[in-house]
RNA sequence: GCCCAGGUGGCGAAAUAGGUAGACGCAAGGGACUUAAAAUCCCUCGGCUUAUGCCGUGCCGGUUCGAGUCCGGCCCUGGGCACCA
């Protein structure tokens, strides 16, 4: 018999076109009947696609897939995070637009994403750098804006002294700017805040209703994140003048062992000090240096300057002293904290540094503790000492009745504090989408009114530095005033790209609507199923919760409780690593999936992906193992051709031969069908599928006919089962078998449990715990008879010689465990 | 520094709810077919040890008839830390 090769590039294209021309794929406009949304996270156009996407996408595809053979209308599009920072990168060092740049990345990339042949709707295929898209943020904005939801205050960003530029983190390196080398400032800025702590509890409670979809590691670095923490705010008045320091603390019950304040560099205190003492601003102007993050304010060696100025305790009276410390971060909180030597590790060890009191009180036993000897801060509970008439108290009944008395003095209450700070959005860049404000000098600052949007940002900037080219556009800038229709200046700021991020998977649902979503979103949202990198599990993931709750607020989602939410069910997946560590362009490490894909075929690429390692788990790239699922592939091309489009119906009596090989296939079909659905361990899946494929390659061509009916069976289970996950070959073979139409829309096998059934099983024998034997049993044997037979089996007596039998445990299905003395 | 994960053969991994450790695949070795090669098919494949034996899931300890799985304490690797996306 003449089979034909499996050519992968060839079939893969032909299967595509039939797709595109049946639009296999395309999402009706509203959902009939039970609708399921897959989304995976969409691509920033980089140029490439790397392997990190191929793994996101056909995990997301075998999940959309696999829905649809369930028999609900599927929507999974796709789109473009389009606008950010590589863009002007590459504009600098190639001299190409950005928005050029970007687009022709588009194309590319959609090329790339269309070859894997993933059952998107592209139809519904939008950039967010194009204003339609971008238009409808600005819109939100201004709403938003009317709202006080978002607002302006001073915050700090790196300033390069030579770029004359504002600088990104990632483009701070040693403290320097990446390009200019110099070493970067901290500066203060005004800039546009989006107000996400008024939703802070809201937030944190729809966690909770997340827990049965979403990772349990997610949620709780979304709790820590968001750091709700039950409290005291303390005033401290100064000792000389008006005034008063405020600090927020979780341990109250230390109050009576604070020994001095620590304020931020950029506290005004701090700064109004500096005036009078050249050391101190010296300092200050010290602390000005290095890189705004949080990660290298904290591992930065701890220093601090006495500011010469005092504070009173609130309870006690004392006059402790004020410091600034490089520590203190003037964003979190008040931007001061109380320090207690005695029991929080950090004042522990400042204390040491500068020789300022430690007094201990609080104590495991309630015993007076010798804080010369102490080598760390206590940081457990106990009871007070040294704390006047709180003593004796434990440290919870101390922490309320010291905040009642602060709160009688009227320097203090309860208060609740969270770490989750409101969401800094300006940007001072130029490939992003125009924040829509005007500056007027009479009437300060304007949004610009609806029928004026939307502000465009012009394309045609070829850049020479690193400076927003807007700032020198004077097309761009010069606007009348909205409201006084004098000369006014354009916002040149630009919004933070997570803002496109936040909104696009509603967006998807009615990609042409005349408003920013229509009744499309309502219908479609949630997300049934959101797929994306570990890396989200904060930033992304918690500002895309926010902003469906503001177009709930603003009314454009319903307040149905349904609509609360936009994912309802997220997987995280783990990253692609090559030798230990994250592919990144940066790191040179990539390995582009181009080569994969035109040497094996797309089919063989996915499988091999998703048979490497359980999605959510970090994957270490092979090449070697590429070969094995393309070998896999070829066989079972070989076994459908070599079977062919033949029907035989299974005989009603069949050999027990034949029906082991029954109970194979569709104990295939019951565990590839349990992880396709909650776990999606689809490696384990992939593996099932080759085991049934060596059982049936083991049925010859002159076999009996019950087993020749079999095979036909099994192969018919496993292209369909394989078909989420190699779509191209699954439908060729689909034909080849003799079936009609296409496998994409058939549905999904089930497992028949009388096949499942089966009438003897093997138990395990162990002795003291160790596998010792094995024996036969009928299925329905209860635990008595088994116990029995086992003790009277003569394999066993060798093992039960001269030992007393102390315990025998049956584990029905599982094995027998016989303790002996 | 803080928050969250992960650590099982030469390698990627598997082990529903505490019950046979290593399914499935890669690599390697041996064999069949072939003039030869490729492809394909078959066999072996954690370690010690000439086993019906012992040891073995990062390290140390605990709970249990039984621990990769649960508890306590470490070590190492990765991710995030608010302007990379």
């Amino acid at each position: 018999m003449d089979i034909p090769a499996y050519a992968p590039q060839e079939l893969e294209a032909t299967v595509q076109q039939r797709w595109q021309h049946a639009q296999t794929f395309k999402a009706s406009a509203a959902p009939s009947g039970e609708k399921f949304y897959a989304l995976a996270m969409f691509p920033y156009p980089s140029g490439q696609l790397h392997m990190g996407h191929v793994r996101n996408y056909s995990i997301a595809d075998a999940i959309a897939r696999y829905q649809r053979m369930l028999g609900k209308e599927v929507l999974q599009p796709m789109g473009w995070d389009a606008f950010g920072l590589p863009a002007e990168n590459a504009a600098l060092k190639n001299g190409v637009a950005p928005a050029q740049w970007t687009l022709e990345n588009i194309a590319h990339m959609r090329g790339q994403l269309q070859r894997l042949g993933l059952s998107y709707d592209w139809s519904r295929e939008f950039a967010t750098c194009t204003p339609d898209y971008y238009r409808w943020e600005q819109w939100l904005f201004v709403k938003l804006w009317e709202k006080g939801l978002v607002y302006q205050k001073l915050s700090t960003v790196n300033w390069d002294p030579v770029d004359q530029t504002v600088l990104a983190n990632e483009q701070v390196v040693d403290g320097c700017g990446w390009r200019s080398g110099a070493p970067v400032e901290r500066r203060e800025i005004v800039q546009y805040f989006l107000r996400i702590t008024a939703y802070a509890d809201e937030l944190l409670q729809g966690l909770d209703t997340l827990s049965d979809g979403w990772p349990e590691q997610v949620l709780t670095m979304q709790r820590n994140w968001i750091g709700r923490s039950e409290g005291a705010e303390i005033h401290f008045p100064l000792a000389a003048g008006d005034g008063v320091i405020k600090v927020f603390t979780t341990r109250p019950d230390t109050l009576m062992g604070a020994t001095y304040l620590a304020v931020a560099p950029e506290h005004p205190l701090a700064q109004q000090a500096a005036g009078q003492n050249a050391e101190l601003a010296h300092f200050l102007e010290r602390c000005r240096h290095g890189s705004v993050s949080e990660a290298s304010i904290e591992t930065q060696e701890k220093e601090g300057h006495p500011l010469g100025i005092y504070v009173k305790h609130p309870l006690s009276g004392a006059k402790l002293p004020v410091w600034a410390a490089n520590f203190v971060l003037i964003g979190y909180g008040e931007g001061a904290v109380m320090s207690v030597p005695a029991h929080d590790q950090r004042d522990f060890e400042f204390a040491r540094k500068y020789d300022l009191p430690i007094r201990a009180v609080i104590s495991a036993e309630g015993l007076p503790l010798d804080t010369t000897a102490m080598s760390e801060a206590y940081t457990g509970p106990g009871r007070l000492v040294n704390s006047g008439s709180f003593d004796g108290l434990p440290s919870d009944t101390a922490k309320s009745l010291i905040t009642a008395a602060l709160a009688e003095k009227g320097l203090g209450q309860k208060t609740v504090n969270y770490r989750l700070r409101d969401w800094g959005i300006s940007r001072q860049r130029y490939w992003g989408t125009p924040i829509p404000m005007i500056h007027c000098e009479h009437c300060g600052i304007v949004p610009v009114p609806e029928q004026d949007l939307p502000v465009v940002l012009p394309t045609h900037y070829q850049l020479k530095d690193p400076r927003s080219p807007l700032l020198d556009d004077p097309e761009f800038l010069n606007v009348a005033c909205p409201v006084c229709h004098a000369p006014a200046r354009r916002e040149t700021d630009t919004m933070d790209t997570f803002v496109e991020s936040s909104w696009y998977y509603a967006r998807f649902a009615c990609p042409d609507a005349a408003h920013m979503l229509d009744q499309r979103a309502i219908d479609w949202l949630p997300v049934d199923q959101y797929v994306g990198g570990v890396e989200h599990a904060v930033l992304h993931l918690l500002y895309a919760r926010f902003f469906n709750r503001l177009l709930r607020d603003t009314g454009l989602l319903p307040a149905d409780g349904i609509h609360d939410e936009p994912f309802k069910r997220l997987l995280t997946q783990g990253m692609v690593l090559k030798d230990g560590s994250k592919m990144s362009k940066s790191k040179g490490n990539t390995v582009d999936p181009q080569g994969l894909i035109d040497r094996y075929g797309a089919d063989t690429a996915r499988l091999f992906i998703l048979f490497a390692a359980p999605p959510e788990q970090h994957l270490e790239w092979s090449d070697s193992a590429v070969e094995g699922a393309h070998r896999f592939l070829s066989r079972i091309w070989r076994l459908v051709h070599e079977y062919g489009p033949d029907h035989q119906a299974i005989p009603s009596e069949i050999s027990p031969e034949a029906r082991d090989l029954r109970r194979a296939v569709h104990q295939c079909i019951d565990r590839v069908s349990r992880n396709m659905d909650g776990r999606y361990h689809f490696n384990v899946a992939i593996a099932a599928i080759m085991e049934l494929t060596n059982a049936l390659m083991k049925v010859t061509a002159d076999a009996p006919a019950d087993l020749r009916a079999i095979l036909g069976e099994g192969l018919r289970a496993i292209t369909l089962l394989i078909s989420p996950f190699a779509p191209h070959i699954a439908e060729v073979l689909w034909t080849q078998l003799g079936q009609n139409g296409e496998i994409s829309k058939t549905s999904w096998p089930e497992a028949d449990p009388e096949a499942l059934r089966s009438d003897t099983i093997t138990l395990v024998i162990q002795v003291n715990g160790k596998l010792r034997e094995r024996m036969d049993f009928p299925a329905d044997a209860d635990n008595a008879s088994i116990e029995k037979a086992v003790l009277s089996a003569p394999a066993m007596q060798r093992h039960l010689e001269g030992k007393t039998i102390r315990k025998c445990i049956v584990v029905p299905g599982r094995l027998v465990n016989l303790v002996l003395g």
